[in-house]
DNA sequence: CTGGTTATACGGCATTGCCGTATAGACATC
DNA sequence: GATGTCTATACGGCAATGCCGTATAACCAG
């Protein structure tokens, strides 16, 4: 964040910053650019949405089927990535599908 | 499948087999709708192609800093799911974004 | 009752996700 | 030159996940 765009820094959305002290100074701000990642996701509502199986679900979004098993049973959560994929499963699945089918 | 169209079933399209034998049987099909999650991701190139840096990348996408860094220095390797991010980000990165920005 | 499909429940292990911090270039400014 | 800022590389570390298998339950159809 310096080479690109940015500007107004005055607001105090602080966040990104982690990393280190960089909020230490104030400044706040920081990367995230108003990104939210749920800290969970109701995976099998957005997958009965689509009305597709969990074997139809997880070929169809290259998701390894014993994954999200373990997600709809609660026995693992999906990480932050996993995460940030099923909101965009959620709100736009065909640009999922459209990713995937070049290749 | 069943309850969803899909017809057909002579189709030795069976898919969702995988999981065991289903191939044993000679029917080799394979599940996987005609998706593709490649094994590896260039992350870096996606990440420049957008002219982010790893900070901006991160935050505008939801990837954490630190987990993004390990896929760039090959210190570990962005599993199925987050591969499939990956791919999105590379072919339709403001779905992403637009996926976020709702929330 | 037998077969097919879907979903739940675990055992298990290698590997990852994510946090922190330290160090090294590049630049720009003082 | 010294200094501050931004960006990226390099690790230590641990809890927890990803993904594989398989066994079992619950349906529904023939």
């Amino acid at each position: 964040m310096s080479r690109t765009r940015k500007s107004r820094a005055g607001q105090r959305i602080l966040q990104g910053a982690r990393e280190a002290l960089a909020f230490a100074r104030g400044e706040a701000d920081v990367s995230k650019y108003r990104v939210h990642v749920p800290a969970e996701v109701d995976v099998k509502k957005v997958r009965k949405k689509l009305k597709l199986s969990q074997t139809e679900f997880a070929s169809r979004f290259g998701i390894p089927a014993a994954t999200l098993r373990d997600w709809e049973q609660h026995r693992r959560r999906p990480e932050g990535p996993a995460r940030v994929l099923l909101m965009v499963i959620d709100k736009e699945p065909e640009a999922v599908i459209r990713a995937l089918e070049m290749a």
